[in-house]
DNA sequence: TTAGAAATTGAATATATATTCAGAATACCA
DNA sequence: TGGTATTCTGAATATATATTCAATTTCTAA
C-alpha cells in the first residue's frame, strides 16, 4: 500500500522530469524540429520509457502546454481574487505576468506560438482543454476591465479589446526582452507598462500651446 | 531577344504563382506541417516542376517572407514620409498597417510566428535579408517616436519600447480580428486603437473625485 | 534469496515527405 | 517541318524521425 504509493510518486516525479526537459526542448526549436530523442536524452531516459509515460510525442506538448497554462491561470486569478479596485488589479496583473514568465522563459516561447492568433505551430489545434483555460483567463481579465469601465475607471470601450491592449503590450515587451538577453523584467517594467497602458503615449498636455 | 524577355517573364510570373500558392498552405499549415506537394497541387504544376524554380522548400518560405515583408516595410516608409507631423505618422501608420494586414492576412499569420521573439517556427533562423528588412522597420517607427519626443508631443519614454508598444497593441488586434472571422479592420479599429495608444485606458479625470 | 512484476532499453520498423532525375511534352527557330 | 533547347512531369530515392517491442535490468515481497 505504502509501496504502491511510493511507485506512483516516483512515476509522477519521471513524468515531470520528461516534461520540463521537453519544455527546454519545445522551446528552443518548436514543436517540429524537437526530436523525442533529444527529449529524452534531456530528461535522461530511453526513447522507450518516455513512450511508457505519453502516448506520443503531441500528447507530451499537450500536457505541457496545459500545465503551464493553468499555473499562469490560476496566479493571476489569485492575483486579482486579492485585490479590489479594479486599477490596482489590473497593475497587478501586468506584474504577475511579468514574473512569471521571467520565471518562465522558455514556456513563453511556446505559450506565443500557441495562443497567438492561432496554432500554426502546434501540431494542429491546441487541445479543447488549454484552449479553456486560455479563454478562461481572457475573460478574467476582461471582467476587471468591464468592472472599471462600469466604476468609471477607464475608458469607455470594449473590454475585450482592452484585454488586447493589454496583452499585445506585455507579450511585445517579454518577448524583446527574452530576445535581447532576458533583462530584468520584473523591476522596472511594470512601471512603464502601466504608465504607457494607463496613460497613453502623448506627452501630458504641459508645455504644447 | 524579344524572346529571351518573354521566357523570362513567363517564368517570372510562374515563380510568383508558386510563392502565392505557397503563401496560402504556409498560412493555413505552417512551415511543416505543408508540404511541396500541396504547394506544387495548389500551384498546378508537378512537384519536379518547383524545384526547377526554387532551390528547396526552405527557399520558397525565405522568398516569400522576404518578399512581402519589403512590400509592408515600403508601405510604412511612404506613409511616414508623406507626413511631418509625428502624431500624425504614428496614426498613419496604424492605419497602413491594419490596411495592409487586412489585405494580407493570410501573411500576418506567417508574418507573427517569423517575427514574434525568435522564430522556431521557421526553419532555423529568419533569413539575413529579412531579418535586416525587419529591423529596418522597426527602427524607421521608432525614429518617428523620437522626433515625437523630442517635440515633447510623447512622453519621454525610450522609443524602442513605444515601438514595442504600438507593435503589441496592433498585432492583437490584427490576430483577433483574424481569428474570430476577419471583420472590417480597416474601418473603427484605427481610431479605437489611437484613442488607446494615445490616450491610455484610464477615462478621463471628469467624473471621478 | 528468489520468483515474478514493473520499469527501462535501444535497435528495428513504419511512415512521411523532401528532393532527384530520366524521360515526355512543349516552344522556338531555320 | 524537323531539330534543338527548354520546361515540365511524377515515380523512384533518400532521409529523417516517431513509434514499437523483444530483451534486459531493477525492484518488491515472501
Amino acid at each position: 500500500m505504502a509501496e504502491r504509493s511510493r511507485r506512483e510518486r516516483e512515476r509522477e516525479r519521471h513524468r515531470r522530469e520528461v516534461l520540463e526537459a521537453a519544455e527546454a526542448v519545445f522551446a528552443q526549436k518548436g514543436f517540429y524540429r524537437a526530436t523525442v530523442q533529444e527529449i529524452a536524452e534531456r530528461a535522461e531516459f530511453a526513447v522507450g520509457t518516455i513512450y511508457t509515460m505519453f502516448e506520443s510525442k503531441k500528447a507530451i506538448y499537450y500536457e505541457l502546454v496545459q500545465m503551464r497554462a493553468r499555473e499562469y491561470t490560476e496566479s493571476v486569478r489569485e492575483t486579482i481574487r486579492q485585490l479590489t479596485d479594479p486599477r490596482e488589479q489590473i497593475r497587478a496583473v501586468v506584474a504577475a505576468k511579468l514574473k512569471f514568465f521571467e520565471e518562465n522563459q522558455q514556456f513563453f516561447r511556446i505559450f506565443t506560438s500557441a495562443t497567438s492568433g492561432e496554432d500554426r505551430e502546434a501540431p494542429f489545434a491546441l487541445s479543447e482543454e488549454a484552449r479553456k483555460v486560455y479563454a478562461d483567463y481572457m475573460r478574467m481579465v476582461s471582467d476587471v476591465f468591464r468592472e472599471g469601465i462600469r466604476q468609471k475607471v477607464f475608458v469607455q470601450m470594449n473590454p475585450l479589446l482592452l484585454t488586447l491592449a493589454l496583452e499585445g503590450i506585455t507579450n511585445s515587451t517579454i518577448a524583446h526582452s527574452i530576445h535581447t538577453g532576458g533583462e530584468k523584467l520584473a523591476e522596472a517594467t511594470p512601471e512603464r507598462i502601466e504608465r504607457l497602458l494607463f496613460g497613453g503615449i502623448l506627452a501630458r498636455q504641459d508645455p504644447q500651446s
